[in-house]
DNA sequence: GGAATTAGTCACTTTGATGTGCCTTTGTTA
DNA sequence: TAACAAAGGCACATCAAAGTGACTAATTCC
C-alpha cells in the first residue's frame, strides 16, 4: 500500500478500466454496435466490419460472450449457421458507450487542433 | 469498401474506439480520476496511482497533453516543479467515463457471474 | 468434377504497449 | 562529504495483442 488519500475510489478506477480493457481494444465496440442494429451471423459480422480478420472476429466475440454481453446460437446446418445478438446486459452498455461516443463527436475538432498544436509545438525543439 | 450497410456509422465507431483507445489504457483514467480531484505534481500522481512506473507515467501524461485533456505548468525552481491539472476538455470527459464507470459497477456481478459460468462450461470441453 | 460457402482452428510472426534500471541537474540537508 | 530531492530521459528487455496464411467439414452450385 503507497497511499492512503486515493483509496477508496481506486477500486473504482481498477473497474472502470477493466470495462474499458474490455470494450476498448480494436473491434468490440464495433461488434457491439453491429449488433445493436440487431442479430448477425459471424460472416455477416466479417463482412460488415472492415477490415477484421476471421481470428480476430471469432476472439472478439469469445470474450464478449463470456463476459455475457451477447449470445451465440449455433444452428448445426451444413454450411453451418451460428446467429450472434446482444444480450440484456450487452443492450444496455451500448448507452455508456454511445455517451462517450457523443463526447467523441462534439470534441473531435477541439482534440484534433490540440494535437495539431502539440505536434507543432515539439517538432522544432 | 467492402460494404455500404455500416458505411454511416462506420466513422462513428472509429471515433469512439480512438477515444477508448486514448482513455482505454492502462493509467489514463486513474490520471484523469486523480486529477479530477484538482491539480497534482508528478510525484503526488506517482504516489497517489499504485504501480504506475515513472516512465508511463511520463508517457501517459504527455499523451493527455498532447490530446488538450490536460495542462502542464512547468515552474524552474530548484528541485523543478510540474503541475498537471485538468482542462475544460478533460473536465468535461469526466462525465461519461463516470456513465462507464457506473455500469460497470451496477453489473459486475452479472458480468463476473457470466463469466466464471462459461468458464465452467468451457472448461470440460 | 471443381469451386464456393460457413464458421471456425492452428501455428507462426510482427507490432505495440509496458516495465526496469541507470543517468542527469543543482541545491539543501544530515 | 555524501545522500537526497524532483521530473524526467534513455536504452534495453518482456510480454500480450494483433495479424497472416493455411487447413478443415459437408454440401450445393456451375
Amino acid at each position: 500500500m503507497t497511499n492512503s488519500s486515493t483509496v477508496h475510489h481506486t477500486s473504482e478506477c481498477v473497474r472502470v478500466s477493466e470495462v474499458l480493457a474490455r470494450v476498448g481494444d480494436k473491434w468490440s465496440i464495433q461488434v457491439i454496435a453491429t449488433l445493436g442494429e440487431g442479430p448477425r451471423r459471424f460472416s455477416e459480422l466479417k463482412r460488415g466490419i472492415d477490415g477484421v480478420s476471421q481470428r480476430m472476429l471469432t476472439l472478439t466475440l469469445r470474450g464478449l460472450e463470456r463476459d455475457g454481453l451477447i449470445t451465440r446460437k449455433v444452428t448445426p446446418s451444413i454450411p453451418p449457421r451460428v446467429d450472434y445478438a446482444l444480450t440484456d446486459v450487452g443492450k444496455s452498455l451500448l448507452e455508456p458507450v454511445k455517451a462517450l461516443g457523443d463526447w467523441a463527436i462534439a470534441n473531435r475538432t477541439t482534440v484534433d487542433a490540440a494535437r495539431s498544436i502539440y505536434d507543432a509545438r515539439t517538432d522544432d525543439i
